[in-house]
DNA sequence: GCTCGTATCG
């Protein structure tokens, strides 16, 4: 056997002068024991060096020259692996006939890490078949693959092979992994005995458990068991932080909040970006926005998750604005945005109502393949219907190979709000042969559109089929749905009847019938309803505004005026209510009689040309609902002063062309 | 070999 050419790939491919060159040149003639110990040295550089040519190559030399390749087959499996080329270590081992264990786990935990979960639970099957024994690598690393394909069974079996082979609660390694598995299938009972099996704990095997509890709800047991992993002297690392942080967020306990803020502090891992991120999102639900700021400043290079908890934190508090801001710098820094980021975006744009925005972040979801993801689709079918598309929050809908129960309510949703109940009740129907359970999102959904439409009967008939099919009866706010709808359609008696099937009426359900009430001029049970919110919150401001509506359509402006000081007593202010456009890419703010609008004469003056055009089409003014005791023409020019008007009418000069010449002249154009 | 932070609907 000739053997020479082993000194051309040792200068061809490894460096000059290194060890493994000078072993091959010396033991290149010293027969086949020889080479064995060359070839596998060389693999070795191999493994160092991550070179798959250089794999290659001394695999197909040992190939031409005749050795016995398989006899290095776990050492070339091993280069192929750490080269990154999976499918050739597969192939090394599938020609071998026995592979050393060591083969099986480095196999398994590569195709776990690169997502191939089923290759992973394949070959684990493979494995009792060749009367190989699984070892403690191979567990620790299998009930990965088993959690990521949901497989409860498969999981729960291979729990039981480690406790036949005499396992159970020996390695540190395999219990946090199953502790893991167990977490990700909600059996936190199955997760807290494997726990408990082992009696010397570390910070793994407890912050596993840890994120096991904040990920399945039970947020005091999270706490619960960072305070005796404290108490057993293990220090806490960065996930360990970030996982106790999230729980702290959810109970919104601000002072445990804060107490690990500290500790994170003194251990310095306030500086890793995982904690950091718990803290933005642990400010955020304790709704302390400012503090959340000043942890994000503080990140020397933010994340995509990072940008998304902060852009999250501000849309919570209802700083839209602000959020959308954050997203364009995120950008402007080359941050790239994910699925999370997106979807969080959207809802910001679905309050304000940003269509122009809706599409940019649509395109840029397309253009990152996002376009599928479910809570991509779902806030922008959500964001389109609320900026007044529901025909392309339709089509993103119909483009769905799955609806989801999210889905259908946000398009749901848009219908309602265009008017349109009868497409919005025939989705109802629709997602019952889809197998989707509706909900109560989708109840509250479906009785709107039914109420916005006038649609008295389908109401009924969706609200009959909801007691039907709700074990424990309607929850009340749809008893306030129904009531809204009775109540718009004149049945004030029947939504009094509703009310009074409820176990506890609560003050919207109250409040709701007391609009209805404010619509038909019912000025008896209007007081009776009051009086019922009022009683379950005297603070109610926009309860004293809407009885006070009441006694002013009915011309009562003694009994307008005693709400106004009773108000007055009791401090209390109605918000004014605010309308907003979005015109050439800026957003127009309007209140009641606005005059700071620098157009506001121009504006003002279309109006009261769009309403004479109105009322020739047949427009008569309703103004009942006008607080103030004026006469008529008076009244009817305060109802021209309502800040939708206003924002409406600046939309439509905009368009008209009225508005150029008195424009700053725009350079780009 | 094991553990982490960001997401959708009334």
């Amino acid at each position: 056997m000739r053997l020479l050419p082993l000194r051309t790939i040792s200068s061809r491919f490894l460096t000059t002068g290194n060890k493994a060159q000078l072993l091959l040149a010396k033991k290149a003639n010293c027969g086949l024991s020889a080479n064995f110990e060359s070839y596998k040295s060389v693999l070795q550089r191999c493994v160092v060096e991550k070179s798959i040519t250089k794999t290659r190559a001394v695999h197909n030399h040992m190939k031409q020259t005749g050795f016995p390749h398989l006899s290095l087959g776990n050492k070339l499996i091993d280069a192929y692996l750490n080269c990154g080329s999976v499918d050739e270590a597969r192939q090394v081992f599938d020609d071998m006939i026995h592979p050393h264990v060591v083969s099986w786990n480095s196999l398994m935990s590569a195709y776990i890490r690169l997502k191939r979960s089923q290759d992973a639970v394949s070959l684990y099957r493979k494995i009792f078949m060749v009367s190989i024994l699984p070892d403690e690598f191979t567990f620790s690393s299998i009930f990965k693959a088993f959690s990521d394909l949901k497989l409860v069974n498969g999981g729960r079996a291979t729990h039981g092979h480690l406790v036949v082979l005499g396992l159970e609660g020996s390695n540190m390694f395999m219990s946090s992994a199953l502790v893991d598995m167990y977490a990700k299938f909600g059996m936190m009972q199955e997760a807290l005995f494997t726990y408990e099996a082992i009696s010397v704990k570390d910070v793994v095997l407890a912050t596993a458990l840890i994120v096991g509890y904040t990920q399945n709800g039970e947020d005091l047991k999270a706490l619960g068991i960072f305070e005796e992993m404290v108490n057993c002297g293990i220090k806490a690392n960065d996930f360990t932080f970030a996982s106790v942080l999230i729980a702290c967020g959810n109970l919104e306990n601000l002072s445990f909040g804060r107490l690990i803020h500290g500790l994170t502090l003194r251990s310095g891992f306030h500086s890793r970006i995982a904690p950091a991120t718990s803290l933005i999102s642990m400010y955020s639900k304790c709704l302390l926005v400012e503090d959340s700021l000043k942890i994000f400043n503080e990140i020397v290079n933010p994340n995509t998750v990072a940008w998304t908890a902060m852009i999250g934190c501000l849309l919570h508090s209802h700083r839209e604005e602000e959020a959308l801001q954050f997203l364009l710098s995120m950008i402007r820094s080359s941050v790239k945005p994910n699925a999370f980021t997106l979807s969080t975006a959207l809802r910001g744009c679905a309050t304000l109502a940003l269509f122009e925005l809706v599409k940019q972040i649509h395109a840029s979801a397309m253009k990152l393949g996002l376009e599928t993801n479910r809570y991509i689709c779902a806030t922008l079918i959500d964001s389109y219907g609320k900026s007044g598309h529901v025909g392309i929050a339709r089509m993103v809908f119909d483009s769905l190979a799955f609806p989801d129960l999210v889905s259908v309510n946000s398009l749901i949703y848009g219908y309602a709000q265009d008017g349109d109940g009868m497409e919005a009740i025939r989705l109802f129907y629709m997602i019952k042969g889809l197998g989707i359970e509706p909900n109560n999102a989708t109840y509250v959904n479906v009785l709107s559109a039914c109420s916005n439409s006038g649609m008295l009967e389908e109401g009924h008939q969706v609200f009959s089929f909801l007691v039907a099919d709700h074990k424990p009866g309607p929850s009340t706010d749809l008893y306030a749905c129904m009531v809204d709808l009775l109540g718009r359609a004149g049945r004030l008696h029947e939504a009094a009847e509703l009310i009074a099937r409820v176990q506890k009426p609560d003050k919207i359900l109250w409040r709701t019938l007391l609009g209805a009430c404010k619509i038909h001029g019912e000025v008896s049970m209007a007081k009776w309803a009051a009086d019922k919110v009022l009683e379950l919150d005297p603070g109610d401001d926009a309860t004293y505004i809407l009885l006070s509506n009441v006694y002013a359509s009915l011309g009562q402006w003694k009994e307008v005026t005693s709400l106004k000081c009773l108000m007055r007593e009791r401090k209390l202010k109605k918000d004014p209510a605010v309308s907003w456009i979005h015109v050439n890419q800026e957003i127009h703010t309007f209140m009641a009689g606005d005059m700071s609008h620098a157009k506001s004469e121009l504006i003002y003056e279309e109006l009261k040309e769009l309403v004479e055009k109105t009322k020739d089409l047949g427009y008569v003014p309703d103004t009942r609902f006008v607080l103030q005791d004026m006469d008529e023409f008076e009244k009817e020019r305060s109802l021209l002063y309502h800040s939708e008007k206003l924002a409406v009418t600046y939309g439509v000069l905009s368009n008209s062309g009225k508005m150029t010449l008195s424009l700053i002249p725009n350079p780009k154009q």
